[in-house]
DNA sequence: AATGAATGAGATTTCATTCAT
DNA sequence: AATGAATGAAATCTCATTCAT
């Protein structure tokens, strides 16, 4: 690597992972600095030597974040026709959010906030994301395979909302209940569009 | 006077309010206690005369809010037949929502976050709640109406979550959609049950 | 009575008696109104009815104090020969102090602070009964009784001194030491003069 | 930098001295933490940066004073015969007391309270004192230098408390005094163990 | 590239005092 | 004569940020 060293991108990465389980526990206001230094084994200067503040670490954190999850959408969507590529989102949600748990808690929490700095910034990304789902749905309503009084836009954001609320609940409350059962449960709540 | 003065009780109701609107939009930790007492025009020492702390004040807000929403969930099933039953706490949840958008907004960012000092608070309230929910659920099961096969724990809190996500979703981000509409979507989704 | 009714002077005694005891645990500075309000088993605002300031119901507990011992030192020497008078001293002061034990552990605490409001109050209220005690020992003095090159103010203020801080020691340490054992180590200690 | 860098124990060191001879004069409740940062010359923040609390600087200032002064005492008596070792005593807790008035005073106003957050310390700390001097007073008694039938524990006590008080009376109200009159006083009064 | 001591603005909390009843 | 709710100034404490090393 050049520009940034391989050693500060290795730091970057561990200020990632304690920033976000710790945002994910406790909110974004009640996690201090100090708490993510300690957590990611480094000094609190080494922070400040990697983000410009603790609020552009967070910021960077959603962009990576969503980022993934975004490129995930598009990977499952590939060319499958429109009902299963519906069926292709939600699974890759699940994975997702099994995967980075601490992220999706972390999204459930902020993404329905007003007022906060980087508000901005997460309604962009949210788009970003449900975009991907839109137009999959409307694909699936232009062919005729969905309803074709389906608000795309009402579906795809419900869709988006109901995975990721129905996930977290089941990691948090129920986290012994195999996977499978959840997609299951999911698809047969959102059967209208899958 | 009936054990706590009418005034006092007027003071505790004014902090309820201020509170509950300001730690919806910021988050409890972005709240100030100043920011509570101008909002509620009071002295910022009045707060502590009527609570311990602010922690205090938000959990007792809790159990105040979900309090409310638990009775409103006992006076909506009252003796209905099981899918009428679950419709009428669908809808009493989505007026309960429209009424105390503020709470609703703020149970969403606050009930699956782990390591708050009121979690234990919440996993009690938010128990009650879905309580009623799994009665009704579980009558329908009994009786016939509702698939022998429904997991009621995990039915009952996914139509919580599904019913608190979408109805939060509409008010942030399509606040002039009229209700009917959200109602029916709802209902379209959770149809396995209602 | 009449000014003060017997009722207002109840209180004002029970004041005096939870703010003794609650200062010489704590400390002036730590001994809120409301824990004195509390022991004494009186609203806040009554405090405030019958003194005009938390410094004011101090500075009132001192004075009642001090003359208190002042009046009993008086009483003891009586017209009694000058050694005798001294032990007699020695003999009230223990007596007073186990009398009022929490008043005398006010007293050491605060009685060699510097920079304290009440600090001119004290000065003056300790040299009133130290001039009992110097009154006795000049007189002894005087007599040939005791040793002429005696400094006795100097020897005056020890007496005081030691006789306080050994009987509060003992209270405190060892309660269960008899009177009489402690009469006499101070007898021992204070020989020169008695 | 060993541990804690020289920078930090300098600033530890200069906070000890400003709260001690705050305290002193004004006692802990009364002493701000501002006033303490002002006086020492340093940001507030630093007082916790380095301390946990206000009530944490004052209990390591307690052990940091009461450890000089046990080291003083051991130092003191050396391999001395009982009565000039007791003589020791007294003149290394006068010198001791000349030199850190202020830490002095402090002792003299906390050691007989009760029930404050400090107390199980400072017993402690007054146990391991006193320990020193009893060490050498019943060295004195085994050896008949000193009364077979003196009360080591009480004896002990006893001349800790009477040096403290006599020496503080002096440096509080007689300061022009010589320290050897304060000295021959103490002797005079003490005559039974020394 | 990283460190950790120090900072000071701003947060939470306390508490003597006031005041309407 | 007493009460207790309310106040606001001042206390304790926290924490994002800076900076010298």
């Amino acid at each position: 690597m050049d520009g940034r060293s391989r050693r500060r991108e290795d730091t970057r990465q561990r200020l990632y992972e304690a920033a976000v389980e710790l945002i994910a526990e406790q909110g974004f206001s009640a996690t201090t600095v100090d708490d993510i230094a300690l957590r990611a084994k480094v000094a609190k200067g080494t922070v400040y030597y990697n983000f410009k503040s603790k609020t552009d670490l967070f910021e960077e954190l959603l962009r990576h974040g969503v980022g993934l999850l975004t490129a995930e959408f598009r990977a499952a969507v590939a060319d499958l026709p429109p009902r299963e590529a519906v069926r292709a989102l939600i699974r890759a949600q699940l994975e997702f959010i099994k995967r980075y748990q601490a992220f999706a808690q972390l999204l459930l929490s902020e993404m329905w906030r007003t007022n906060r700095e980087w508000q901005q910034t997460l309604v962009l990304l949210r788009a970003e994301a449900i975009g991907v789902i839109a137009e999959t749905v409307q694909a699936g309503v232009d062919s005729g395979d969905l309803p074709a009084d389906l608000d795309v836009r009402v579906a795809s954001s419900a869709l988006f909302g109901v995975g990721l609320v129905v996930a977290v609940d089941w990691l948090v409350f129920q986290p012994d209940r195999p996977i499978e059962d959840v997609e299951e449960s999911l698809l047969a709540i959102v059967r209208r569009v899958a």
